[in-house]
RNA sequence: GCCCGAGUAGCUCAGUCGGCAGAGCGACGCACUCGUAAUGCGUAGGUCACCAGUUCAAUUCUGGUCUCGGGCUCCA
């Protein structure tokens, strides 16, 4: 039999058998690669095992361990979730069943519309450990389309797949057991790992509904999610991940550092700030309002409700009124609260006529607008109903767009970093099939919006077609501490709204000309925002945004008259201090300091009183200093506030 | 809006197979006066989310409503 040679990833090439599959390739490597190979890539194609290899093909062998072998694991016990879910509820029709980022799920609709509850997790999860038992091979076949759709006669949606395809050939895995006898059947493309026996690591995590094709029109599935790894440890690890992030989670550190709530008397998704998220709250809009005034902004203040007839011309009664509020009637009028700052900006700008020579012309305003959001997407304080955005419109010439955007981009990054959060992602979003405006403008201020992201250095993905019907944007995402990506700032060029206001300017040729508008939220929403520094920082506030930056301890009720002079001296240097009371135990104090996440803790007895000193007890530090002069530590803190300025 | 789940003291939760409800933390009071992550004792605090229904009796069972959580759709 003659021989066949294929390219190992190295550039090495290696000699097989005519015939030889990517498990023979493996084993002939090494036997630790053949246990941990889960599918090979064959000239840039994901394949089974099991496939035979063609001569001169470049293949690369896939370990469990590897982002596309972590897929493969995944996909794979997705079927076998769903087989185990046909063994139980037999007649059960199944939908889709993909690898998703950390897991995967299996879409179904049960027999006489019956729906899954929590208690039947385990359920599955039982009959799932017997089918990985029982080490049934994924077998692929190849058929037509024909005759796909009669293997699936009685499974509509993967008909209705086969039918949409309009592919010329179908692939299904059939889940054969020890004894040979067919097993389940699924539409697949593949690639399975060789035998359920090969996998174990994985978890069922929650249910929920689907629709299908994601449309909500359409019928409504069953979804089952779960997770799945190489290992134990790697799960383990995962569910300790998921554990931080509860741990970590807005709502919950906003009760216990007593930040904010959401009283049900005022309604769903309207916060109250409490005191201490507030002090936070205004650092960060403070803070907000000095760069802006430092890079050109201007400040304006409009109001929260407006006449239907603004909101007319503006579009969002035509486009946006499923996520209003319902108008409040008055004198004839009907008001309704703003959804967007948009519109009032832009009578701002058109309170008189405008010349060149004061373009760009940036509005700003923490303006608070109110959006209707359906009750199922409420979520903290990053899905709510009324919300601050840090908002301004900018109006400029055609020529200006470039250099502004380009500005933009770095301001915003600028202030992103100085909340401490650096890694950033966009996303550009380009015109869609249904746009306004011409051609030629949407490719401009593509082009000018990617110019701004080259120049920032940012790494970037287009979404084709994701922008809004008047105009492409870019949105900017951020990693937090523990690597979860949140949408932040975003940034639109619109040319719809100068149009129905009818905006103008004078330019230099004495003739008038349309402006260009671009949106931008930076922070996004003020509330979004907080809760997002929230979880980054696990409560945990840089000392410039803590709401509490030291508290004052004495030792016993001798030494409360120093801790109130120290905390005074504080406050007079421009700090956020408070001064305690001896009334428990010095312990119980610390400990309650410490949970608070309180920056500095200073500790002063009879030695500081004596020495004019204080002891410094620091939030990240389990070792205690003594004896630290008072003016010292001023400086110290002065320091450590400023850091974040530099 | 839809599916699943939850709602018991300020918080976290136990409990009642239908018979007028309990812990820890917190709050308050008293004692303790303390040098770096929980001092002791005591007191108060609940229409068991709300509204109906079944029942001799409902916090418990049934139905509805509201709120919250996880998803879907949507989005800052």
């Amino acid at each position: 039999m003659p021989d066949i040679s294929v390219t190992l990833p190295d550039g090495s090439s290696r000699q097989l058998p005519a015939g030889a599959t990517g498990a023979d390739l493996a084993a002939s490597i090494g036997r630790r690669l053949a246990l941990d190979a889960v599918a090979v890539v064959v000239d840039g194609s994901p394949r089974d095992l099991s496939a035979p290899l063609p001569d001169g093909a470049s293949v690369e062998v896939v370990t469990a361990g590897t982002p596309l072998g972590r897929q493969v694991l995944r996909h794979s016990t997705s079927h076998v979730m769903a087989q185990a879910v046909t063994r139980l509820w037999p007649g059960a029709r199944y939908a889709i069943g993909p690898a998703v980022e950390d897991g995967f799920y299996y879409d179904f609709e049960l027999p006489d519309g019956a729906h899954f509850s929590d208690d039947d997790l385990g359920r599955i999860e039982a009959a799932m450990r017997e089918i990985i038992k029982e080490d049934q091979r994924f077998v692929r076949e190849e058929h037509s389309p024909e005759e796909g759709i009669e293997i699936f006669s009685d499974q509509p949606y993967k008909r209705e797949i086969i039918e949409d395809g309009g592919e010329a050939g179908v692939s299904t895995y059939r889940n054969v057991g020890a004894s040979g006898e067919d097993g389940w059947v699924d539409l697949c493309r593949g690639p399975h790992v060789p035998s359920t026996g090969r996998l174990g690591h994985f978890k069922l995590t929650k249910l929920a509904a689907a629709y299908w094709r994601g449309d909500e029109h359409r019928q409504q599935l069953q979804r089952v999610y779960g997770t799945a790894w190489e290992s134990a440890a790697a799960l383990e690890e995962h569910m300790e991940r998921l554990a931080e992030a509860e741990r970590r989670d807005h709502r919950r550190l906003g009760a216990e550092l007593d930040l904010f709530h959401f009283p049900p008397e005022i309604g769903s998704g309207l916060p109250v700030f409490h005191p201490k998220g507030a002090m936070t709250r205004k650092v960060m809009e403070d803070y907000s309002r000095a760069e802006h005034e430092a890079n050109g902004y201007d400040f304006v203040y409009t109001p929260h409700i407006a006449k239907s007839t603004l909101f007319e011309v503006s579009g969002h009664l035509g486009f946006y009124k499923d996520n209003m509020y319902p108008p409040m009637e008055m004198e004839g009028a009907r008001y309704y609260p703003k959804p967007m700052n948009c519109p009032m900006h832009i009578l701002v700008y058109k309170s008189r006529q405008r010349s060149y020579k004061e373009l760009p012309l940036r509005l700003f305003e923490l303006g608070t607008v109110y959006r209707f959001e359906r009750s199922g997407v409420l979520n903290g304080l990053l899905r709510v109903r009324g919300m601050t955005q840090d908002d301004s419109h900018i109006f400029c010439a055609r020529e200006q767009l470039e250099a502004e955007l380009e500005s933009l981009l770095a301001f915003v990054l600028k202030v992103l970093r100085r909340f401490g959060l650096s890694e950033f992602e966009a996303e550009l979003s380009t015109r869609p099939e249904k746009f306004i405006g011409t051609v030629e403008e949407w490719d401009r201020a593509e082009e000018a919006l990617r110019a701004s992201m080259d120049a920032a250095g940012i790494p970037y993905k287009v979404a084709e077609g994701e922008g809004a019907f008047y105009a492409p944007k870019i949105d900017v995402h951020v990693r937090d501490a523990i690597g979860r990506r949140w949408q932040v700032s975003t940034i639109q060029v619109d040319f719809q709204n100068p149009r129905a206001f009818d905006m103008e300017y004078v330019g230099a040729d004495n003739t008038r000309h349309r402006p260009f508008m671009v949106h931008r939220a930076l922070f996004g929403s003020v509330e979004r925002f907080f809760a997002i520094l929230l979880e980054h920082y696990a409560g945990a506030l840089p000392t410039w945004l803590a709401p509490v930056q030291a508290a004052v301890l004495p030792v016993s009720d001798a030494h409360e008259g120093y801790a109130g002079q120290v905390a005074a001296t504080l406050r007079a240097e421009g700090f956020r201090a408070e001064a305690g009371v001896a009334e428990e135990t010095l312990g119980a104090r610390i400990r309650r300091a410490k949970l608070d996440k309180v920056p500095y803790v200073l500790v002063v007895g009879d030695q500081d009183v004596a020495a004019g000193t204080v002891g410094v007890n620091v939030r990240s530090s389990a070792r205690p200093e003594r004896g630290v002069a008072l003016a010292q530590f001023v400086e110290r803190l002065r320091a450590d506030v400023h850091a974040a300025h530099a």
